[in-house]
RNA sequence: GGGCCUGUAGCUCAGGUGGUUAGAGCGCACGCCUGAUAAGCGUGAGGUCAGUAGUUCGACUCUACUCAGGCCCA
């Protein structure tokens, strides 16, 4: 027996079941472990860090990630799914610092690192629960048996192996730059955290003037958003080759750049214009004079990064504080000024501001130049601004010390790698990538904070050599080592070593960017290379086949891989590239805490099922643009596709109980079923073709839209509204006969086509696409797999594709159509049979086309007959539309005349094209010949009639009554309403009853002389024109005709 | 300011290589069906394909610019 499901069932509830008999029979397991020795498909998990909450997006690229493994799973492949956990670096330590109440890094020192990074070793599992929940019950596939776990020695020696290499190769240096700094975290940062802590701010955006020394009615004015680097002022620079005007304006007189004349307010008067060249080395009166000079400063500089798009045209410089600034004044040997500690505070020799964040410095530096008459004027800008992407401190631009990786030495390689990455969508790759890693940056490898990958560099305190620690085993080689061993903070800050040189080394204090350590994943997880070295080198296990995460890691783990991997191994560590945008709320805002418009994937997991939100997530628009998330999405998905598919499965399961099909026959050849059957088939297998060239381009989204109208339209839709009568007849009307080989096939059609659409729907849909195929299978056992993700997507048969019978099928359902919309103008419904219709089609070829549909056709609208009339009948008047394909290329210019005139071609030119091939047309003054394929002949009046027509296709419906023909709608009218009667007395669909009537003389004999008919019909064995109420009974209006009319079942024959 | 993406019916989305009647689902109106039924189906009304200019015989499709939105970066 076929288990009997349909869509009242509760989702979650079904989802629970199937991940039980997952878990009992390891299904997971036994989905790779069945695929030994096949070839594999490299897959790598981007870590996820336990400490936040999982999130609707969260279950949008778990959801990805899974249909994609388990997609190559059913190909075929053997897919290793190893977990990880990103475990180091900032998001846990303010997690900890919450906590604990901290609000300076100095607490933590004086808590204790020791403590405080065992606290962090803690945290870090704070939402290990909740991920874990999330991932079994959303159904995703990924083993958190045995994850890599970031913190882990073995993982830090991993990291420890590649950043020595990077060393030895001299790829590792220590420099002053200017970074983007948190002055919360005390810390600085990479580029690519800089990238996630973009937010819109207000700032003073401020005009101030600097006078020319021994001109004090003569300023520049100078242009800034960051009033607190003006203390650091050291220098002006211009644009050599751009014009500065000297203008009078306000009784005083100003330098800008020409083209920037527009910030003054008011009346101006241009004095002179010079370029920017020959005011190089002009000198001018600092605003502020708290730092003591070293070196000569205040005087302008040339520089080609001044622009005239915004501000003045000449650009304050405070080269401790922004990147141009700093390498202008390298070049020009200008002194720096950083009068700023690490907190972000003003130093003690800045007197009126001392102590003050340089933030909050920034109205009294305004006051205080505009009480000095320095301030030309002051407004407000809204611009986007860094901020820590964890504190959402605004950032700050700080020269400092830190360590860096040379990335730039092999960028151009990483360039090049990159064409070799199939990114999805390639834009990204090409774009928003690419072009990033043409303008590549070091790496700004290290990091002021506690825990994390210790940087295993040493110093000597003495001769300052370095040396890098690549292995435990060095380690050991070291003094104090400590036991056990812990490789973070502070016990490895214990070890030293003995210089050559006699002094001591000890290592620098600084951790890593955990973005490097997700980055080394692909060989650290495998504590590549003092274990499972040949994993890694012979390909087995590097580089990925395959990684999918969010757009936002496209300069984070993205890049961190591709760094890594391109300078280890010379080869990019990905081969395909899935990106996924970000999850909206149903407005298309982003989702916020603040907003409160986030969505708990536990509530919509719960109420509408995994596979329900899964299928949502990737139907609804294609991954990589934003996804809508809107609750009635959801519901549709259930009730149309789900719904639809339950329904079409459970129709199924009905009549192949009562029949007893178990499909345990020889399967019927093709060949030998009827056409709608093989159209089933053909469209079938159309369907797997698109879908397999759509899951290889890892368009997910294609692929699913199609199952879904292939179930939606095709199968249930069209094939089994149409061939229901087809499962019913022999149940009732030959009671004990072995099924017809007709039936037969229509249950092996159905049932190929529903263990196709579950094993295609299973990545996506991996709950209820087990439920239907372990259903069918465990009956029919046709499959010898136990779960449909141990199956193999089958393959396309190419010949049973049909492209002529689809195209047959689709012109037979625009007849239809048409058809029924006349139906409606005409007021003429389905039951009422109608004599004819007719087809004006010319062409033998697609008359026949239709002949072949002709049943399908006639059945489903209710229509006696077709009639085919042809040009000779009169009946036809024909017209011509050009064919612009055709002329277009020819003809050019003349194009729209031509087309005007063979719109107004004659019946009898027209034939005369169609006789002859060729006409000649007089047009502008020339004759032009035009061929048979210029003109489309569309054939759409037929005078006297009710027409409708579509593309090219007319239809005309006789919609003309006679007296059997009322006679056969009244008795399919009174059918129908005995088979209300019959399940509303709620007999079962096979009993057999006793019809008893009362009606007119009139109506009574149309129904004794339909009486056979209406008895197949309602399974009446007797048709009774005498009334008796039996066991139900009711009375009836047949076409404007009362009736009573009682029925009663009566035991099988 | 730069890069990338998006703009098609009230809403969500489809629309190879330019060809003249731009599609679907939802919603809405009307109707049908009732042996898949607290389901299902049909018909219909809704669009100057964001705007402007250009290339072309012909542009939703190509180009440029503008506007609006998103993401990323300065």
């Amino acid at each position: 027996m076929f288990k009997q499901l349909t869509d009242k069932i509760s989702y979650p509830a079904v989802e629970k079941e199937v991940l039980k008999f997952w878990k009992d029979r390891e299904i997971f397991d036994k989905s790779i472990s069945t695929r030994v020795g096949k070839p594999g498909f490299i897959f790598y998990e981007g870590p996820p860090t336990a400490n936040g909450r999982p999130g609707i997006h969260h279950v949008m690229s778990r959801t990805l990630k899974d249909i994609i493994c388990r997609y190559k799973t059913m190909c075929g492949f053997q897919v290793h799914r190893k977990a990880g956990w990103d475990t180091h670096g900032l998001p846990v330590e303010i997690e900890v610092e919450k906590e604990l109440g901290f609000k300076h890094k100095e607490e933590i020192v004086k808590y204790g690192v020791a403590e405080f990074n065992k606290k962090c070793r803690e945290s870090v599992w704070k939402y290990k629960t909740d991920w874990e929940e999330m991932t079994e019950q959303m159904g995703y596939w990924v083993d958190m048996t045995k994850p890599y776990i970031t913190f882990e020695n073995n993982y830090i020696e991993s990291v420890w192996w590649a950043l020595k290499r990077f060393f030895d190769e001299g790829m590792i240096y220590k420099g002053y730059k200017i970074q983007p700094y948190c002055p919360r975290c005390e810390t600085p940062l990479s580029s690519h955290e800089v990238s996630l802590g973009y937010d819109d701010v207000k700032d003073p955006s401020v005009y101030v003037m600097m006078k020319l020394k021994g001109k004090p009615d003569t300023s520049f004015l100078v242009w800034t958003t960051t009033p607190w680097t003006l203390i650091s002022n050291v220098a002006l620079a211009v644009h050599p080759d751009v014009n500065y005007a000297r203008v009078e304006h306000n009784g005083e007189q100003f330098i800008l750049a020409e083209a920037r004349l527009s910030v003054l307010d008011g009346d101006y008067k241009v004095l002179d214009r010079v370029k920017g060249k020959t005011l190089a080395g002009t000198e001018y009166e600092p605003l502020f004079s708290y730092l003591s000079l070293d070196k000569k400063a205040h005087y302008v500089v040339e520089a080609e990064f001044v622009t005239t798009d915004d501000g003045t045209g000449i650009v304050h410089m405070a080269p401790a504080y922004g990147e141009d600034d700093y390498q202008t004044a390298k070049k020009y040997n200008l002194p720096t000024l950083h009068p700023v500690n690490k907190s972000g505070e003003f130093g003690p020799e800045v007197i009126d501001f001392a102590g003050k964040f340089v933030k909050d410095a920034d109205p009294l530096i305004i006051d205080n130049l505009k009480a000095r008459s320095l301030l030309y004027k002051k407004e407000t800008i809204t611009h986007s601004y860094p901020h820590c992407w964890r504190c959402m401190t605004p950032l700050l631009y700080y020269a400092r010390n830190s360590w860096y990786i040379r990335t730039t030495k092999y960028a151009a390689k990483m360039v090049d790698l990159n064409k070799q990455i199939n990114w999805v969508p390639p834009e990204i790759g090409e774009g928003r990538f690419g072009n990033w890693l043409k303008e590549n940056k070091d790496w700004a490898l290290s990091r002021d904070r506690f825990w994390g990958t210790p940087l295993p560099i040493w110093v000597c305190d003495s001769c300052s050599t370095q040396t890098c620690v690549g292995s435990i085993s060095e380690l050991r080689q070291g003094q104090n080592v400590p036991e056990p061993l812990d490789l973070h903070k502070p016990f490895v800050d214990l070890v030293t070593f003995q210089c050559s040189c006699g002094g001591v080394m000890k290592r620098t204090p600084e951790l890593i960017d955990a973005w490097f350590d997700s980055g080394a994943m692909p060989f650290a997880q495998w504590h590549y290379p003092f274990e499972n070295k040949e994993l890694v080198d012979s390909g087995e296990q590097y580089p990925a086949d395959f990684i999918c995460e969010g757009i936002d890691q496209t300069r984070g783990w993205f890049y961190s891989l591709h760094a890594i991997g391109t300078f280890l191994f010379g080869k990019p560590a990905y081969k395909s590239l899935l990106v996924n945008d970000l999850v909206l709320d149903k407005v298309g805002q982003k989702m916020s805490k603040s907003k409160g418009n986030t969505v708990n994937p536990f509530d919509t997991l719960g109420k509408y099922g995994a596979d329900t939100t899964r299928w949502y997530l990737v139907t609804s628009s294609p991954p990589w643009r934003p996804t809508m998330f809107d609750e009635d999405g959801l519901i549709e998905v259930q009730r149309k596709f789900f719904g639809t598919l339950l329904n079409t499965y459970a129709f199924f399961a009905l009549y192949a109980n009562i029949d007893k099909f178990t499909f345990s026959e020889p399967s019927i050849p093709l060949a030998e079923r009827l056409e709608i059957d093989r159209w089933i088939i053909s469209e079938l297998n159309s369907l797997i073709k698109r879908y397999v060239e759509s899951m290889e381009a890892y368009d997910v989204t294609k692929a699913a839209r199609g199952v879904s109208d292939f179930t939606i339209n095709q199968l249930s839709n069209w094939y089994v509204r149409r061939n229901r009568r087809r499962f019913w007849s022999t149940t009732r009307l030959v009671e004990k006969s072995e099924m017809g080989k007709d039936k037969t096939a229509v249950y092996q059609t159905l049932y190929e086509c529903l263990t196709t659409v579950a094993k295609l729907m299973a990545p996506f849909a991996p709950f209820l696409a087990d439920e239907i195929f372990r259903n069918l299978n465990s009956v029919t056992k046709r499959d010898g797999y136990e779960s449909v993700h141990l199956a193999v997507i089958p393959g396309v048969e190419e010949v049973a594709i049909d492209s002529a019978l689809e195209s047959k099928m689709e012109r037979a359902e625009k007849i239809v159509m048409l058809v029924r919309s006349m139906r409606v103008k005409a007021n003429l419904k389905v039951r009422q049979p109608l004599r004819r219709i007719i087809l004006p089609i010319a062409n033998e070829e697609d008359r026949q086309a239709v002949k072949y549909m002709e049943d399908v056709i006639l059945d489903e609208i209710n229509v006696k007959a077709i009639e085919y009339v042809t040009d000779e009948s009169g009946m036809v008047s024909k017209k011509g539309r050009a064919n612009f394909k055709s002329i277009g290329p020819r003809f050019g210019k003349s194009v729209p005349l031509l087309a005007n005139r063979i719109k107004e071609l004659s019946v009898a030119e027209i034939e005369e094209l169609e006789r002859v091939g060729t006409l000649n047309l007089p047009l502008d003054g020339k004759t032009c010949t035009i061929n048979r394929e210029d003109v489309e002949i569309v054939r759409e009046d037929l005078p006297g009639w009710l027409v409708e027509s579509d593309s090219g296709l007319t239809v005309a419906l006789d919609t003309e009554l006679n007296e059997e023909l009322i006679a056969e709608g009244s008795a399919r009218e009174f059918v129908n309403r005995v088979q209300n009667m019959r399940k509303d007395a709620g007999f079962g669909v096979t009993d057999r009853i006793h019809i008893y009537y009362k009606a007119s003389t009139k109506l009574q004999e149309i129904l004794n002389s339909m009486a056979t008919y209406i008895k197949n019909e309602t399974l009446a064995v007797e048709l009774s024109d005498s009334f008796q109420k039996g066991e139900y009974d009711v009375k009836l209006d047949i076409n404007g005709e009362e009736v009573k009319v009682g029925i009663e079942r009566r035991k099988a024959v």
